[in-house]
DNA sequence: GATTTATTGAGACGACCGGTCTATATTCCT
DNA sequence: AGGAATATAGACCGGTCGTCTCAATAAATC
C-alpha cells in the first residue's frame, strides 16, 4: 500500500522553471497529514512516512528542521484547510445559515465515512496528545480552534438575524460549545468505527438550537 | 518528584497474610493511571512508570504479561472506578435527578482541576489513540462508554419521571450525547488548561435540557 | 533443615526512534 | 570551465522501546 513507484526522484538541483519544485516536500506533508490524522504525533515514525512516499531520509531533514518543525506546519496547513472548507460552506448564501451549517456537517461526515472512520481530526488528535507534545503546539492548536469557533459565531449569528435562532443566543459561546462536543464526535466515530456519534450529536446540537 | 523512599522493598517471597501482597502491582496500576491519563498509551514507557514507583524491570513482567496486558488492566480499573462515581452521584436520592448530574460534573469539574488540567479521562485518551493500539482495546473501550451511558439513561429517565425534562426526550439518545460531548469537554480543557470548555458544555447540555 | 515457590534485582537483546552526517548527482551562475 | 546551490541517498549514532532471562533471596511447606 505504500511505495508509489519512484517517478521522477531524480538527484541533483532541480531545473529552475520548476513546475512541481516543491512536489517531494508536498508529497512527505500530504503523508504525513494522513498518518498523524490516523495515529497522532507520537506513534508516527518519521521512517514510516518516508516509507509511504518512497524518499530518503536526507529529504526530510532538508526539508524540514525537525520533526517538531514538521508537526508544526502541518497543524497550518490542516488548520487553513479546513478553515477553508467552513468558509464555503458558512458562506454559501444560497443556503439558510442553518442548512450551511447542516451542509458542513454532511460533508464532514462523507470525510469521514471515505477513510472508514480510520482518521480523524489532525487539531483534536494533537489536542489529546499535548501531555507528550512539544509545548509549542499547544497555542497553534488553541488558534486553530478559535479561528474555526469565530467562523462558525458568524454563521449563527447570521441564522439568529434571519430569525432562525433566539435573539437571546450567544452565538460565540454556542459555536464554543459545538467544536467542544464535535471534536468528542469525531473521537467516538473513529473508535466505534461508526458515523452514529457523528449523527447524535450534530442532530442533538440542532434540535437544540431549535428548542432553545 | 518519583523514587518513593524504597520503603519495605524486600526480595524474596513475602509474607502470607499479605496485608499488602499486592502493594508492588498496585502502586504500578496506580502509578500507570496517572501516566496513561496524562500521556497516553503510546507515549509512556514501562521505565517511566517503573521509575516512579522504584520498582525494578524484572518485577512489571512478573504481575503483567506485556505493556498490553497491563494496559487492559487499567481500562477496566478506570471503568469501574468511574462507574462507581457515577453511580454515587446517580443514586443519590437526597437530589433531584437533574441536580445529581450537576453533582457529578462539578465533581469531575474538580477532579481535573485537582491536578491542573494535565489529566484526562483514561477511556478518551485510549480512544483518540485506538490507531496506534492493540485492537483488542476497542470493544473494552467501547463497553466502558456503553456503561456509562446506561447509568446517566437511567437518572435521565428518573428527571423525566419526576417532570424535570419532556417526556417526550429520548433518554438513551440524550445519554449518548452527553457522553459525545464531555470527552471533547475533557479534550479542550486539557489543551487550554482551563476549566471553561467543561463548563460551557455542561451548562449548554443542561439548558438544553431545561428548554427541549 | 531441605525443598519449593514467589518475588526482586540487574541487565542483555534486537528493533526502532529521531536526528546527524557525508557522499553524490544535477543544475545554476559567472 | 568551474564553483555554488540544491537535492537525493543512506549509513550511522546514541537513546529508548518492549521483552526476556536468570541468579539471588526469603517465606512457605514439607
Amino acid at each position: 500500500m505504500d511505495l508509489q513507484p519512484q517517478i521522477n526522484r531524480r538527484r541533483g538541483r532541480p531545473p529552475k522553471q520548476g513546475e512541481r519544485l516543491l512536489e517531494t516536500r508536498q508529497m512527505l506533508l500530504r503523508a504525513g497529514l494522513e498518518a498523524l490524522t490516523e495515529k497522532g504525533f507520537s506513534s508516527t515514525g518519521i521512517d514510516e512516512i518516508l516509507r509511504r512516499v518512497g524518499v530518503p531520509k536526507g529529504s526530510f531533514y532538508h526539508y524540514f528542521e525537525s520533526k517538531e518543525a514538521f508537526g508544526a506546519e502541518l497543524i497550518k496547513l490542516y488548520g487553513t484547510y479546513f478553515a477553508r472548507k467552513l468558509e464555503r460552506h458558512f458562506s454559501d448564501q444560497s443556503l439558510a445559515p442553518l442548512a450551511r451549517i447542516r451542509a458542513f456537517v454532511a460533508d464532514a461526515q462523507a470525510g469521514m465515512a471515505k477513510y472508514g472512520y480510520r482518521r480523524g481530526c489532525l487539531i483534536g488528535n494533537l489536542g489529546q496528545e499535548m501531555g507528550a507534545l512539544p509545548e509549542s503546539f499547544r497555542m497553534q492548536l488553541h488558534g486553530v480552534f478559535d479561528d474555526w469557533q469565530v467562523r462558525l459565531a458568524r454563521c449563527l449569528t447570521a441564522a439568529q438575524q434571519v430569525g432562525e435562532i433566539s435573539s437571546r443566543t450567544d452565538c460565540a459561546k454556542l459555536a464554543a460549545f459545538f467544536w467542544i462536543g464535535w471534536e468528542g464526535a469525531v473521537l467516538r466515530a473513529k473508535l466505534e468505527s461508526s458515523p452514529a456519534p457523528l449523527e447524535i450529536f450534530a442532530e442533538g446540537f440542532l434540535a437544540g438550537l431549535a428548542a432553545g
